[in-house]
DNA sequence: CGTGTGACTGACC
DNA sequence: AGGTCAGCCACAC
């Protein structure tokens, strides 16, 4: 079948907060697929069957901007998705040093195995 | 089984 | 900021 690393990548991908997103080669290495390609979350994320409900519109790339090609349905959709959530995107980019999700500093600051839950309100 | 391709990336220029 | 180049790797032909 296509993977093992298809089911990391799901399960890291699955992970980035809402109002967030990762790179590809972030989800690649998280997925410990460091070497073997950013390249192969994209097919991953693509071939993820929606009952999923994988956030894959919070995957960018390494510049901030949405991959995906300008013009298609899909990218349409990505954009409309980031913004539903507060990100500000625009001409299909964003900016990586304030939307970035930082898995280390999750942990550091909510300890380890706890996650960020935007919704559960810490309420200020 | 060889080639081309892409929802990538980092390094250079 | 923008263009090019070489690695990468699964997949379609």
């Amino acid at each position: 079948m296509s993977g093992e690393s298809y089911k990391r990548i799901w399960e890291q991908a699955a992970l980035i907060p809402e109002g967030m997103v990762a790179s590809y080669g972030q989800i690649a290495k998280l997925a410990g697929l460091p070497r073997r390609g950013a390249r192969m979350v994209g097919r991953a994320v693509g071939a993820a069957p929606s009952e999923m409900q994988l956030p894959w519109h919070r995957i960018v790339n390494a510049q901030g901007k949405i991959a995906i090609p300008e013009g298609t349905r899909r990218h349409a959709q990505q954009v409309k998705l980031l913004r539903a959530e507060g990100v500000d995107v625009k001409k299909g980019q964003l900016d990586m040093d304030r939307y970035r999700w930082d898995p280390t500093l999750d942990e550091l600051v909510w300890g380890p195995g706890r996650l960020h839950d935007p919704g559960a309100d810490s309420s200020a």
